[in-house]
DNA sequence: CCAAATCCCTGCGTGC
DNA sequence: TGCACGCAGGGATTTG
């Protein structure tokens, strides 16, 4: 469920919290990830003071000295949190990071399709190897209308998985491509090269318009997601189409009523009535 | 090379 | 009450 919005929340809430702290060690705990947690990996290199709290795409990037970085991914279910250091695990904490000031930092995830790795990066280096194929940033200067057009003209496909694709552009999942869609007025049908400049450009706009928005509000509340006090993201009360399915269609003087389509494997929610 | 399908995983809601 | 089933979906992998 985390997408952009929710993943920058939950660092800025972290970076606020942990910059400057000191993670002395890593225990993890019973059941892998989508891949296996490597304590021995975690504890040589994430160690000391923690000295930046980064994303890029839906990871989060832990930096600490001499280069060591963890890069994490919440998958559907993952979450941190801070405990105190007498604390007794819960069902599907995965990991601990034991912080000064008997703290510690719990990653937390039920469905196990979230990532603990840890990795070195290069003097200069600003992201681990594996991140080179992902698209822009859309809230960046390089997400332009220009940019998802010269993109979306070699997509025969519908346009709404591609907007999932991470090489296209990175942070927009099912959620924001089916809301960027409905504000954009373009149907998640529509081939990508079917799509002329403008509309690219009012995609464009949509895309960066509803994430920015989701990040004012705290992200998107819809099961499992919390911010890392516990609190929950209210962009829930903002969703137009997601989770609609056959309620009436919120744009003025529109009588259509959001349906629910299939796609890659996927719910889209989208108004017939208005996006064409 | 691209796109669609499949798999991973657990909790929850539904219908019988 | 209990159980089978479908659904939720990010991303890696497989298949077409």
């Amino acid at each position: 469920m985390p997408e952009l919005p929710e993943v920058e929340t939950i660092r800025r809430a972290l970076e606020h919290v942990l910059l400057g702290r000191c993670c002395r060690g890593v225990r993890a705990l019973i059941g892998n990830l989508r891949e296996p947690i490597s304590e021995v990996l975690l504890n040589e290199f994430c160690r000391g003071e923690i000295r930046g709290v980064r994303r890029r795409a839906k990871f989060l990037l832990f930096d600490f000295p001499k280069g060591g970085c963890l890069i994490a991914h919440l998958g559907m279910t993952g979450s941190f949190r801070i405990e105190s250091a007498d604390f007794v695990p819960r069902p599907h904490d995965r990991a601990l990071f034991l912080l000064d000031q008997k703290q510690i930092l719990v990653y937390h995830d039920i469905r196990r399709f979230g990532l603990l790795r840890a990795c070195t990066l290069m003097p200069g280096e600003e992201y681990p190897p594996e991140f080179v194929a992902f698209g822009p940033e859309p809230l960046s200067p390089e997400f332009t209308g220009a940019y998802l057009r010269e993109r979306l003209i070699r997509c025969k496909g519908p346009v709404k998985p591609f907007l999932m694709n991470q090489k296209v552009v990175v942070g927009v999942g099912n959620i924001y491509a089916s809301e960027a869609l409905f504000r954009a007025r373009i149907s998640p049908l529509r081939a990508g090269n079917d799509l002329a400049s403008r509309e690219c450009a009012t995609l464009e706009r949509a895309i960066r318009a509803v994430l920015a928005e989701s990040i004012e509000w705290g992200g998107t509340t819809i099961s499992d997601y919390r911010q890392p006090d516990g609190s929950e993201g209210h962009f829930a009360l903002n969703l137009r189409v997601y989770g609609r399915m056959g309620l009436s269609c919120l744009r003025r003087g529109c009588r259509g009523v959001i349906c629910r389509i299939r796609q890659a494997g996927r719910s889209t929610f989208y108004c017939p009535g208005c996006q064409r």
